[in-house]
DNA sequence: CTGAAAGCGCTTACAG
DNA sequence: CTGAAAGCGCTTACAG
């Protein structure tokens, strides 16, 4: 093996000349839906293969102005639920012939030099799934023209596109759940309170603890991380007065709060405590937590993420589109039953309440 | 907000006529080390801001051959030890000045679509932490002259540079602890077994095994997959002449196979039967599963991983390299303790056998 | 230190 | 259908 600089690439033009052709030849074979006779095609091609020839795609770039990149921005991969999406938006870019270039890992603070290379890379499109440097990112790059979705959460100004769940309905779900369940104090451990989707998921939770009577709800915050989940669950279940209904905003956060009730606090999850999540993300799945928790469509979630920027791209139109999903209840053993409501679809138990 | 297609994007050129330099000027400017006067430079500079200019990195990628572009190709994400990689790539490329593309959520047969758009792309290098295809990916990159690096794999020809734990030793030490534990029935729920992990930890606790005079060991497949662990542990353990003791190729699976011991069979851990892993991962930390667990150092084998790509790049040299890195035995509560040999390091309980 | 010029590897009107 | 030519936005010898 002789170790070797960077090999200099086989070129169009070499290719061209191996199979006496102009350049231009061997470009449109490589070129879908350019105008080349079948003969001229085989020759190129043939010649290609044998100098192993592969088009450059930068040099492309460069003259078609379309990088065919994708930025997904993801700060932190922690939570399962986003190596699952992004797992997902890898197999869907692939198919549509996108890369995808991957910003995380960095601190959610400093959005300017993310945000320098997005833009030195030129590329066509963008995955905010970051939560903390959505609002600024996601004008930035709108104003400079290049289409982005917000991912599981919104802005305030709607002027750029987003796929969600309707998470204040989510909210609104699990009161209703926990209250047909009986259960008489309501706890919730928030998300990052800037947070859209922790914002709507609570307001929805209230709304629906209210209309039944229920005004008090006992409050920590978990910020979406494990550690001060931990602590939340340790300082609000460790008080005489905890709640016997719990809503934590996340799956993420639920697991550490079912370790410290069990494990710390000696609670029986749901004889002494029932306990709610939200994503319905692998862990929740396993018989170790079992976590009744509102589904988020993941895959629907993506494809519906793709399609938008896909279409923005092709049309050259960015106008933002906002796509809704819908979630279920998916019931397992973290939260005591309620008498009714509960049904089996799909092989699943999922909570519907009667329509009212 | 005009809805606008993909904004033309500002050029050195109109940087260089705003500012009454040359283009070269502004090219030097944003040339870290080009030799171009303070006053020039703040002249450019301000005309750079004005207009809101980046330089084209494509642009840039064309002419120095570089694309400042890592691809990472890891077929899948749900074992959460790859996102954890990832998220340190991440880190520390970026520190490097360097992107990251990632290649996942494809079926682990197809290598040959992944090869051409890495060449296409003509990334600077390769992380493949990708279980299946690496061998034959790995020499169709090396062999185009592109450094590689075999992140927790090596194939046999080590023609390619790889980053790794000692899995054998890993193996052989499991086997230690679980000899002092006093078991006296062993049992392996293996990873993939083409791999080179599982074959190195498997290797390793045979041998171990073998030199206490234990020769015989209860196996199953798991194949690093959640659901395969948890029917090799229903086959496995259901058994009357069941382990007492066992080792699971990876901590992934471990968490799949504690879920079915406890919840599906009844069996309490650690009296019933001690379970060791590998990895060190999440959720081995959890409270419900504090697993005993070989760990590997994720964060050293990424900076091994950096380094060697960033000396290869920057020597042009190719000469593959092989980084073996060591890891401990972190012992928490899914194996019975042995007499002796677990001391205290950093608040963390470690298993360290006399030298005999 | 500076500018004019060549050239990276392509795509794409344009003319035939 | 095909080729010659222009040009994408840069970097980098080269000459001054």
């Amino acid at each position: 093996m002789d170790s070797g600089v960077k090999k200099p690439g086989v070129t169009s033009s070499q290719v061209a000349r191996r199979a006496g052709v102009s350049q231009s030849a061997v470009s449109r074979t490589f070129t879908p839906g350019a105008s080349i006779s079948p003969k001229t095609r085989a020759k190129v091609m043939a010649a290609a293969k044998e100098l192993g020839y592969r088009p450059n795609a930068i040099a492309r770039s460069l003259i078609t102005n379309r990088s065919r990149i994708i930025a997904v921005v993801m700060a932190y991969l922690e939570n399962l639920f986003y190596p699952d999406v992004l797992e997902e938006l890898g197999r869907l870019l692939v198919k549509e012939n996108y890369r995808l270039l991957l910003f995380t890992g960095f601190m959610d603070r400093d959005s300017d030099p993310v945000f320098d290379q997005l833009m030195q890379y030129r590329v066509d499109g963008i995955v905010l799934a970051s939560t903390s440097l959505s609002s600024e990112l996601s004008e930035e790059c709108a104003a400079a023209g290049i289409p982005v979705v917000l991912f599981n959460r919104t802005t305030e100004r709607d002027a750029v596109s987003s796929v969600t769940t309707r998470n204040r309905e989510g909210g609104r779900r699990v009161a209703e759940f926990l209250v047909a369940g009986g259960h008489k104090r309501f706890g919730y451990i928030s998300g990052l309170e800037s947070s859209s989707t922790n914002r709507d998921r609570f307001a929805g939770y209230k709304e629906g603890l209210a209309e039944a009577g229920h005004t008090e709800i006992i409050y920590e915050v978990g910020n979406y991380d494990r550690a001060e989940a931990e602590a939340a669950a340790r300082k609000m279940l460790s008080k005489p007065d905890r709640p016997d209904a719990l809503f934590v905003a996340n799956d993420h956060m639920a697991v550490a709060v079912m370790d410290v009730a069990r494990h710390e606090l000696g609670l029986s999850i749901p004889e002494d405590l029932s306990i709610v999540g939200y994503d319905d993300v692998g862990p929740a799945r396993w018989t170790s937590y079992g976590i009744t928790s509102m589904s988020q469509p993941l895959k629907r979630m993506v494809e519906a993420t793709v399609n938008i920027l896909m279409d923005q791209i092709s049309s050259g139109e960015i106008e933002a589109e906002h796509r809704i999903l819908n979630g279920e209840l998916v019931v397992r053993t973290s939260a005591r039953l309620p008498k009714s409501g509960v049904v089996e679809v799909d092989g699943r138990r999922i909570f519907k309440p009667a329509k009212g």
